[in-house]
DNA sequence: GTGAAAGCGCTAACAT
DNA sequence: ATGTTAGCGCTTTCAC
């Protein structure tokens, strides 16, 4: 460390001043110190820091993809917090499969994250599954927190956030059972996700019969292009449900573009109020989760199950009646 | 390392398998060690490696904030690359703050983190600047890449992936020109941004005179409120543009609220173009920045300054006319 | 109050 | 082909 040199103190003063640790050091020695840091512009090397005593101020998320609204939104509801806590970030794109996701989680634990949180809605997959327990195993063998938002806890030792799919779905179902509709299409993105089928699960619950649900890629295209297909198939559809704001927005432009009126001829529901929905023309009729606190939460649970209390977190979901929704024509 | 001694060899031997060193190892210990590495779901500490020879597969990006899309884009067309390139990627939030734009480099370079991309558009003040040009020539002591993207290079030798604000400006300047617009209000975000002032000087140069411009938040938001503000002002706009897409879209959802047609009285266009402006109704008149393109020549950058190539990248800008733009009420 | 030395987990000489 | 050892940059006992 040529800091100390050039301060001409040893190592070990040195960093009892730069480390800020409350060791008493004589004043003169202390501002040489400094002086010289701020000479050289030192920046402790985080890294062997972190060799020596952990990284608990570190805390790295998983996700599907960053670019998509609603992981983005729950990075940013965990930034805010982390900020205030002086925690650094690191997110990890697991572009939404499997192989990248046990990978992207072997990467945060690479770091030495002091918590990882899990914001990829979990796979149904048994091999999945497996590995992912696996891994969630370990880490907590490692003191390293683990925490799963917005899916199923995979284990009840897993701090968890979550919010209510199924409800998500069946208030859908009735709110649009409510109008009259009896014959409903569902994008579904990602039929393989925990989230999505939970919410279909809830839709069908109150609609019954008459849903027709067909796997789309979870994005804006995915809808535009599901919404043709579907209204193809199956003309007497009076409503189009997306599984997630995207579809939910492409399934509007499709109308649009075909001349259908919404919500005069076909009626279109979102899920999970990304902040635009509301600014549409029309505004879109969804599901609102606490995307934001939902990330926030996630750190707070991290930060409790490093000291032992594990805890599971529900948040509210809000139907929010907008103006793509109206009386199934009749 | 206690995956050795499990596999009854030596610490070198653990080493030189479980680190893919192209050494020579008998299969026979290369197979016990593998074997207690899985046992023990052995994760090496990628700490412990950077300390030895640097972290040169790791990228930071220092962002405005992640929940804008103006960064999410970014950062998405960043992380595609790093994961192809198997690089980790730290996204840090400024939450634009000159303190914390400059803490937050630091916390970078503590990470020590082979490339740093700079995301969030320069300040215009001279403290701001004059410590980023400081941190900037420490880094690079520190032989750590550091690439700036969308603002002016603060030094030639800084590699940079710009955009011709200026030029987008003035595009959307012609655009409103043509269309017979002299009366024209602008919702400024952030008037200290580089960017910001570049926009509006490229529309002032070809619109001159009757320029209105309101700093606002750079939200939606202040949009909304910025539109309201503006218009009861100056009754006799024509058009409003904002120099970011967001806020555009709280300017036509405020002039759609207050009964007042787009772009039959008022025409909105934007700057951008984020995912969702080409889906609104009317659809957004924009200029489109290539984003994700940003994001990924920002790396390509940081990797080339490794290796001792400086250069700088000018992506393109295009005004993107839809349906919010029309001709001016007489 | 200060300094010397050990050690965090790993890799890369250097021997053997 | 395998094992021994020094050292990456820092913190922290432990003597002084």
């Amino acid at each position: 460390m040529d800091v100390a040199r050039r301060a001409r103190v040893s190592l070990a003063t040195a960093s009892r001043v730069l480390s800020g640790s409350d060791y008493p050091v004589n004043d003169e020695m202390r501002q040489r110190v400094e002086a010289a840091a701020n000479d050289l512009d030192y920046v402790p090397n985080a890294q062997a820091r972190a060799l020596v005593h952990g990284n608990p101020r570190t805390v790295g998320i998983l996700v599907g993809d960053v670019g998509d609204p609603y992981f983005s939104e729950i990075v940013a509801g965990l930034q805010e917090l982390a900020t205030e806590l002086q925690y650094l970030v690191m997110i990890v794109n697991t572009h939404r499969s499997i192989r990248h996701e046990v990978d992207a989680f072997r990467a945060l634990r690479a770091q030495r994250v002091g918590i990882a949180i899990i914001a990829g809605s979990g796979l149904v997959d048994p091999r999945y599954e497996e590995s992912m327990t696996v891994m969630l195993r370990s880490a907590h063998l490692a003191r390293s927190a683990t925490v799963v938002v917005g899916r199923h806890g995979l284990s009840t030792d897993v701090p968890s956030v979550a919010v209510d799919n199924a409800e998500a779905g069946r208030s859908i179902g009735r709110h649009l059972h409510g109008l009259g509709h009896r014959n409903v299409g569902v994008l579904a993105g990602s039929m393989d996700l925990n989230s999505t089928i939970d919410r279909i699960e809830g839709i069908r619950s109150v609609l019954g019969g008459g849903l027709q649900v067909l796997p789309v890629d979870p994005t804006r295209d995915g809808g535009w292009y599901g919404t043709g297909r579907l209204l193809e198939e199956h003309p007497g559809l009076t409503a189009v449900v997306g599984t997630a704001d995207q579809m939910a927005i492409g399934a509007m432009v499709w109308l649009r573009e075909h001349g259908i009126d919404v919500p005069g001829d076909v009626s279109v529901v979102g899920c999970n109020d990304i902040w635009v929905s509301r600014d549409l023309a029309p505004s879109l009729t969804t599901v609102r989760l606490p995307l934001r606190e939902m990330g926030a939460a996630a750190l707070r649970l991290g930060i409790e199950a490093r000291n032992g209390v594990v805890s599971h977190v529900r948040l509210p979901v809000n139907l929010i009646v907008r103006a793509s929704s109206g009386p199934a024509r009749s």
